[in-house]
DNA sequence: CGCGTTTGACCCGCGC
DNA sequence: GCGCGGGTCAAACGCG
């Protein structure tokens, strides 16, 4: 029988032993010991390193991206066997460097092994801090609510509103997540996305004969039925005044109908940058003050998609391209695109949650706390504007940190300063894509969208919570 | 021929 | 009411 064959089933079966998990596709994290000491190993010192770098970076992209996936591990198994057929008749001294390799590949094994478990163990903190910080967040919620109170109603709508922000923030995952809503404008067909909740909310209301029968139409018209006598305003704008009048009421709502934007300025010599989404332009106008034309561009990554974006380069730089985003997608978008889209459905989310009509909203009276909490570690330059047509969320990622058009701006609104460098195109998506992955999941910033509705329906509330979610945030860093 | 871009016209909100 | 500016539409045009 050829020894060589024999290793390889020896392996074979050895592997499925110690790795029974690993016979089936699908594998979960805490059986990725791809480096346990437990695998008695053939392998020959002939490994060659590289190979191992190789797997090794296979394992981090595991743990990094879907944790789930397997490896082929039956694949490096067996060409190790092979390798090691070629040493059978090597001499005593040769054997003994051998083994004397293998020792000390056994012992990085074993360090690898023993990483590998540190990892597996800090996910799991990761999950648990973010599962007990979910449950903080809605029990303080509901703590808000008094039985008696003659505000039963507006509670039970900031309950709905604040799990919907939960399931609405970001971009749409299910292409066929909801029928568009028949606006007032025929061509305003906006997606389920956070961004257009409220303005969905004002306009359906208006539009109550529109019913729809998804999951959001029930909640709004259950929400009609709980409040019909206007404390629906409640919904769509935290500590709104009363209104007493259907015409206070379509004030209200159409200031909260506006739309957010998530601004970008970076360096690009480029007409535009690359976000991972197709555009189509529809327009260009000469805008005041400013040589460059602004041209506008629609999604057209799939019908209807209500995403449009402008590009216009500064004035006072013209290296600097000026990207803002208005919308979220309603269709799935592709890995390039998640970052951009989820960090500017986030912004624009937070900010619309903090631009209700209030007197003392979180954005108006503690807008650094707003991009604190939703940037925690961009290293960027978040600017929140309250006084534009729009509210809009500027991410500033020009390597100047003393623009002179930043100082000037900074009298205008609250900043918060990092040091960056160059604004490529590419560098851009990395800022987003490090920003996006704070805490290391995306429902983290579905929290803070949670959170920041919380705080800005209760004033009395927001000291505590902001210096709770901050710290929470600030304490998690990610280090990357 | 289909698709994307260009560009003038149009609509709408806002300020005076 | 009027003018201005921003945003959008849609026909014309260009390109592959």
């Amino acid at each position: 029988m050829n020894p060589a064959c024999d290793h390889r089933i020896l392996n074979s079966l050895e592997h499925a032993q110690a790795f029974p998990a690993a016979r089936d596709d699908k594998r979960v994290v805490n059986e990725m010991d791809f480096f346990s000491s437990k695998n008695p190993l053939k392998h020959t010192p002939r490994m060659d390193v590289k190979k191992e770098i190789t797997a090794r970076e296979e394992v981090a992209e595991d743990y990094k991206l879907t944790v789930n996936t397997g490896l082929n591990l039956l694949t490096t198994n067996t060409n190790f066997s092979e390798r090691s057929t070629v040493d059978d008749g090597a001499s005593p001294d040769v054997r003994k460097r051998i083994f004397r390799e293998l020792d000390v590949l056994r012992a990085e094994i074993d360090r690898m092994n023993a990483e590998n478990h540190r990892l597996k163990s800090m996910l799991n903190q990761v999950h648990n801090k973010y599962c007990a910080l979910q449950m903080h967040i809605f029990t303080l919620v509901q703590q808000q609510e008094s039985p008696e109170d003659e505000t039963k109603n507006t509670k039970m709508n900031e309950r709905l509103l604040v799990p919907k922000q939960f399931m609405d923030l970001g971009q749409a995952t299910i292409a066929d997540d909801d029928e568009p809503l028949p606006l007032s404008e025929g061509r305003s067909r906006d997606c389920p996305g956070s961004l257009q909740n409220v303005e969905e909310v004002a306009t359906d209301y208006e539009l109550q004969k529109n019913a729809k029968n998804d999951v959001r139409g029930d909640s709004i018209r259950s929400l009609r039925e709980d409040s019909p006598d206007g404390s629906f305003q409640e919904l769509i704008g935290n500590k709104v005044p009363e209104f007493h009048s259907s015409r206070d009421f379509d004030q209200a709502a159409e200031a909260t109908m506006r739309k957010a934007r998530v601004s970008v300025r970076a360096r690009s010599e480029a007409s535009m940058i690359s976000d991972g989404c197709q555009w189509r332009k529809y327009g260009q106008k000469m805008a005041k003050g400013n040589p460059c034309p602004r041209a506008y561009y629609r999604c057209t990554m799939a019908t209807g998609c209500p995403v449009r974006k402008q590009v216009q380069r500064c004035a006072e730089d013209r290296t600097i391209l000026i990207t803002s985003y208005e919308g979220n997608h309603n269709h799935p978008l592709p890995p390039a695109a998640m970052t951009m889209a989820s960090t500017t459905s986030a912004a624009a989310s937070m900010l619309l949650s903090g631009s209700m009509p209030s007197s003392d909203g979180l954005m108006e009276t503690n807008p650094s706390v707003l991009a604190r909490t939703l940037l925690p570690y961009s290293p960027g330059l978040a600017t929140i504007s309250a006084s534009a047509p729009f509210p809009t969320v500027t991410l500033d990622l020009t390597a100047t940190s003393a623009n002179p058009s930043h100082s000037e701006r900074s009298q205008q609104h609250s900043q918060l300063h990092h040091s960056f460098g160059s604004g490529t195109p590419q560098v851009l998506g990395q800022a987003l894509y490090n920003q996006s992955m704070f805490s290391g999941l995306q429902n983290s910033r579905d929290m803070m969208t949670a959170a920041t509705a919380a705080i800005t329906s209760d004033p009395n509330f927001t000291a505590a919570l902001v210096a709770a979610i901050t710290s929470i945030i600030g304490n998690g860093s990610p280090k990357q």
